[in-house]
RNA sequence: GGCCCGUUGGUGAAAUGGUUAACACACAUGCCUUUCACGCAUGCAUUCACGGGUUCGAAUCCCGUACGGGUCACCA
């Protein structure tokens, strides 16, 4: 009867479970993750966090990685969504061993292209009376869930509740004849109330009580849900290890269930704690919807670079990583030993000062060669005014990159390469020009000073000796030569050297705070520094 | 509402029964200093959500309460 049932249902699925098991035979890593996005638009930050703990997990145990595409709901599917995937990842510098992309031996990489395996082994269940047909319509589970909902009991398709469950062959037959939709349900082997321990890496052993209900496995259109076809997929393809969002732990006692029943071992679980963010008083999941600021194109527009949102990712993944880092700067992460157990358990707050402050470092140890390439490939994209300016002539903006980086004790200003714009703008005589403007209290600059510096004490042959000349200029005009002496005697002067600075500074950048003004002056010149003396008196005369 | 999980300073967190509760970010002050940044120093939880209990001893174990989160689809 069962057997007639499942020819009835699957008329045209040929082959056993046997066949697939033979196919895709076990692999000799030890070690097998994956990602497994559903192509529903953008890539989200969390999504990249989850693919990056599974790429570098795999890379430490010299494992394999590999990206599946769930794509069992073609309502939600959004055009190229797939492709996003792969610019997400490509874009994270995420190297992947198989994908549809770049097939292994274990494919296909698409869920909606294994239709047939998900049938073959929900045939052999149905053969063997683990599961069966359900006519039941939209509006007859709403019934169902709403009557339930009065009487306060657990919601669901299980029971006296599940009215399919037991339909005689001859009323299936002639429903199916009458082409009435249906769906493929579980006939769960559970009624008892038993708890189930579900190990998972991270969280440690839980104990759920067990899944009764007849959950659906093929929907109406011969596709599975999420439950059924991700058992079944990374089995076949051999997963040792299914790092994902802890969504899914809830279902957990599902999902090994379904192993149980089809007969197969189960990987081991890791249930990541989400990304969250603060909104107002309350703290929630990171969202895609709601949350559009934590696309990748944030990112990217703002020019925060990957290896820092990297950085970020180890420091939230492991408390330990930090430390180690700040002790082993000029190693990798992979070079740092991840365990599952130094995982955060509840949620972990998305800390963009944090972020920043990575980010921050991780420029101040960039040497100027990369830091040109990386930023020519940054404003080529986003800002093209500004690439035109960089590309001009490259050894002077390397000199521009290289200001006080050349010391012990680098600058930490750049956190973004959007910022190199913002710090490095008025180096450039075009940029200088274009986007100059002086604040109307230089007005009050002291016009005198700034013909006696240009005419007598300007000179460019040794910081000494340039910082020299300025104190004794400030001198000249009654201020202190030492920020000390002034704070000490503050009515003796007029001001302090500083000030004397802050005006040559103002006129050279239109900017009260820059790097170290004589590198500056070193590298605009004299003839550039005459002209933009020449100009800022031109401003106001 | 049922089932799970969590709650340590502004933030991320360490500490897994034993003296003054790591570390990092942020913040504040001071030093250094031509400005800013860097760097250095100092400060920032009389206490680990709350209430009971176990113990010579608890942030750490147990129970209860409160609050927060996740999940309960023919979505993944």
């Amino acid at each position: 009867m069962e057997t007639q049932l499942a020819e009835l249902l699957f008329p045209n699925i040929d082959k056993e479970p046997s066949y697939y098991e033979k196919i895709y035979p076990k692999r000799s890593e030890k070690v097998v993750t994956r990602f497994a996005p559903s192509p529903t638009g953008f890539v989200h930050l969390g999504s990249l966090y989850a693919a990056f703990l599974n790429r570098m997990f795999a890379d430490q145990e010299n494992g394999i990685f590999y990206v599946r595409i769930e794509d069992t709901d073609q309502k939600r599917e959004v055009e190229n969504g797939v492709l996003k995937i792969k610019e997400g990842l490509d874009y994270f510098n995420i190297d992947v061993d198989e994908s549809p992309f770049n097939e292994g031996n274990y494919g296909p990489y698409i869920q909606s292209h294994r239709s047939d395996i998900y049938q073959t082994y929900v045939k052999d269940l149905v053969k063997k009376g683990l599961a069966y047909p359900c006519f039941c319509t939209e509006e007859e589970l709403k019934n169902i869930r709403c009557e339930q909902e009065s009487l306060k009991i657990v919601t669901g398709y299980y029971g006296k509740w599940a009215v399919c469950r037991n339909m005689s062959f001859d009323e299936i037959k002639k429903r199916i004849e009458n082409n009435e939709p249906y769906v493929i349900r579980l006939r769960t082997p559970n009624i008892c109330e038993e708890k189930v321990e579900c190990v998972d890496l991270i969280k440690g052993s839980i104990y759920f009580p067990v899944n009764n209900i007849d959950i659906v496995l093929l929907k109406s259109d011969g596709l599975p849900t999420y439950h059924l076809a991700h058992v079944i997929d990374d089995h076949l393809m051999h997963t040792t290890h299914v790092i994902r969002g802890d969504e899914w732990l809830s279902s957990m006692p599902l999902h090994l269930q379904l192993a149980s029943v089809l007969g197969f071992e189960t990987p081991n679980y890791a249930h990541i704690s989400p990304l969250t963010k603060k909104e107002g008083k309350s703290i929630r999941k990171l969202s895609k919807r709601k949350d559009p600021e934590l696309a990748i194109s944030y990112y990217q527009e703002m020019g925060i670079p990957v290896e820092a949102l990297k950085l970020y990712f180890a420091t939230i993944t492991n408390s330990n990583f930090e430390e180690w880092y700040n002790q082993n700067p000029t190693k990798n992460i992979s070079d740092f030993n991840f365990t599952f157990n130094k995982m955060p358990v509840g949620g972990t707050l998305f800390d963009i000062d944090k972020l920043i402050n990575i980010s921050k470092t991780y420029f101040s140890l960039k040497d100027k060669e990369d830091l040109y390439e990386e930023s020519l490939e940054y404003f080529k994209e986003f800002d093209s005014y500004f690439y035109d300016i960089l590309i001009e002539d490259k050894e002077y903006t390397l000199k521009v990159l290289n200001i006080e980086k050349e010391r012990k004790r680098v600058r930490k200003d750049i956190s973004c390469y959007k910022d190199i714009k913002e710090e490095t703008w008025y180096m450039f005589d075009k940029s200088f020009c274009d986007m100059a403007s002086y604040n109307a209290e230089a007005l009050n600059y002291n016009f005198e000073i700034l013909d006696e510096y240009l005419n007598t004490y300007l000179t460019l042959n040794s910081e000494e000796e340039w910082y020299a000349k300025v104190k004794e200029l400030a001198i000249k005009f009654g201020y202190a030569p030492a920020v000390k002496a002034y704070k000490e005697n503050p009515d003796n002067y007029k001001g302090h050297v500083g000030d004397i600075c802050e005006i040559i500074r103002v006129v050279l950048t239109t900017k009260r705070t820059t790097p170290n003004l004589f590198e500056i002056q070193c590298i605009l010149g004299i003839d550039q520094i005459k002209k933009r003396f020449n100009n800022f008196k031109n401003f106001y005369l």
